[in-house]
Formats: structure tokens, C-alpha cells, sequence
DNA sequence: CTGAAGATTGCAAACCGCTTGCATCTTCAA
DNA sequence: TTGAAGATGCAAGCGGTTTGCAATCTTCAG
């Protein structure tokens, strides 16, 4: 199934494409560059897992827009493929950067106490999910997985 | 991977327990049986898919009991183990009753654009899980897992 | 460099699914 | 039959998210 190559633990949590590449990015997509813009990826360039609106916030610091700004920018992001949304059942979205590799794609593992996040390895959905549309004649097929549990710091001692 | 076998292509989702054994099962939890209940499982019952709050409320017809009465019943009836809650990710929390073996449990298909529901086959994922948990020194683990798709009926003709 | 067009923002109000406090009613064991 | 525990209806409230609108900012052609 997946590889548990050490090296490949985390492969493309720390995105390094320097800030001028997600310029372009936006520019391709006539997005205008603000402030906000640039500040929201740049709070996600620094965490390697996915951060809630309210994180997003915080961590904004003193640049500190409109709540509103953030959740319509994180639509307009995940449209243009910047940013993955990620829904761990508890109510609020969560947005990390999109991997360079944009057809590469991952799943967590959440600490149903402490909502730790361990990011897991690349999928190995993919060929199941492809015979799974073709059995049920599905098309524009896609998948959604999350384990959760308990993690070693949040367990009794 | 999971098999295709046609019989077992929908096993567990006409649930044919007779509604004794339902009103048994509530007796043994301490629950009373009351007339909204038995109505939210018979609905439950004649569904073979994963119903809204507002689906159930509305399939209730005259029964039309409150709808903070019904989400306090999933409740109830989730922590007993009688129906079991899914997330398509809508915003809408959706459910079922449980198997008859309370260990299985299994995935769905789920159309993008008119919300048909396809009951997939048990999950495969079990074992793989367990290596997970073991990995990372989880402890209670589990997952969710549902599939996306635009449905045969839904593409353009 | 400037101004106009259009995108973006902040603010406030609204929305939606869901939860909760409270008074009243129902169930069921004794 | 009766009363304690549990369940319901109603209305208010909550958290995450969306939206309408007027003001502001980015961009780019001139």
C-alpha cells in the first residue's frame, strides 16, 4: 500500500516555492495581489498542516483583516488550486497549501482530543476510486478520507 | 480489494429486524419508547440511504414532531448504537440504521450534484488502519471515507 | 503619471445547522 | 394508579459561513 519511507514522511508539508511564485500564480488567475492575499498564504507557507479560519486569523497578527476577507479568499483560492480544504467532521473547514504536484494528494490523521495532525503519506486511493466510477458509472470522481483516534501525548498515562 | 460479488452488493440496507426487536433494543438502553421515536426509526427503516434531519423530519408527515426532538434522538440513538451518522461534507449531518452486525460498517458514493446515494461494499480499510494507528501510536482509531461523482443520471446528455 | 474600470475589503446583517434552557407532558415501574 | 425520570415543544442562542453594499485599492491603458 503506501510507502513508509522515512524520507517521504513529509514530502511536500514545507512548500518552498519562494512568494513570487504564488505571485504569478495569482496574476495567472487576475487575481489582484493584497495585502490580505499575501498574508494568508504566507501565515500557510509557514504551517505544514491545515489551519482554520480562526487560525488563518490569529496568526495573521497585525495585519488584521475582516473575517469575511479570509473565507471569501480561501474560495477564491481553492478555485485557482492554491489552497485544499479538508473538513475533519468538527465543524470548520481547514485550508493547507496545495502540494507542487497538483494531482498529488494526502489525508491526516486528527487527534480526536487535542486535534493534533499527523499528515500521512500520498494516496493510494486512486486506482480503487478509478474502478469504483467505472462500476457505477460515475465521472469527475474524487474522495474524501480522514483517520482519527487518539493520539500518545493525549492518552492516560 | 473489496469484492464486486452482485449479491452482496447492497447486504445490509434493507434492514429487516422487526420493530420489536428495535423496541427491544430502546427498552434495554433505558429509553422510552415514545411516539416520535418509533417514527424516526421507521423512517429510518424504509430508507436504504443516509437521511437528513430534514429528510426525516419531513418523511415523519403527520407524525410532525419538533425538529430540536429529532436531533436530540440521533443523538440518543447514535451513542446507543442504533443508527449511525455520516458527513457528506454538505453541511448536513445524515443517517442510518446501523447493521445488524454493529462491527461492519461501509462507505458511500455520493452524487456532486443531486446527492443519490450509492451504499459501496464493507471497508477494506480495517487492517490498513490498524497498521496506521500502530505507526503513529494512535489508540481508537477509526475513519470516515465517502466518494465523489457526478452520477450517470447527472452528465450531460 | 494618472484616471477609470473592476476587483477587493470592511462592516453589518443574515443564514443555516444545530444546541440548549425551561416549562409541560408522557412513559413505565412499583 | 401514581410519581419520578425521561421526553417533548417552544424559543432563544451559538458558531461557522455567506452576502449586500458602500468605500477602497490594484492594475493598466493612455
Amino acid at each position: 500500500m503506501s510507502r513508509p519511507c522515512p524520507q517521504h514522511q513529509h514530502p511536500h508539508r514545507l512548500i518552498q516555492q519562494p512568494l513570487s511564485d504564488l505571485t504569478d500564480k495569482l496574476r495567472q488567475g487576475e487575481l489582484k495581489i493584497t495585502a490580505p492575499r499575501q498574508a494568508i498564504l504566507d501565515v500557510l507557507r509557514k504551517h505544514s498542516s491545515p489551519l482554520t479560519i480562526k487560525e488563518i486569523h490569529t496568526s495573521l497578527g497585525k495585519l488584521d483583516c475582516d473575517l469575511a476577507t479570509i473565507y471569501r479568499n480561501m474560495h477564491t483560492l481553492e478555485r485557482m488550486g492554491l489552497v485544499r480544504r479538508y473538513d475533519f467532521g468538527d465543524g470548520a473547514a481547514r485550508f493547507e497549501l496545495s502540494p507542487e504536484d497538483s494531482d498529488a494528494h494526502h489525508h491526516h490523521l486528527v487527534c480526536s482530543r487535542c486535534a493534533r495532525i499527523v499528515e500521512l503519506d500520498d494516496c493510494f486511493l486512486n486506482e480503487f476510486q478509478d474502478q469504483l466510477a467505472h462500476r457505477h458509472g460515475f465521472t469527475q470522481i474524487s474522495h474524501r478520507m480522514e483517520f482519527f483516534g487518539i493520539c500518545p501525548n493525549c492518552q492516560a498515562p
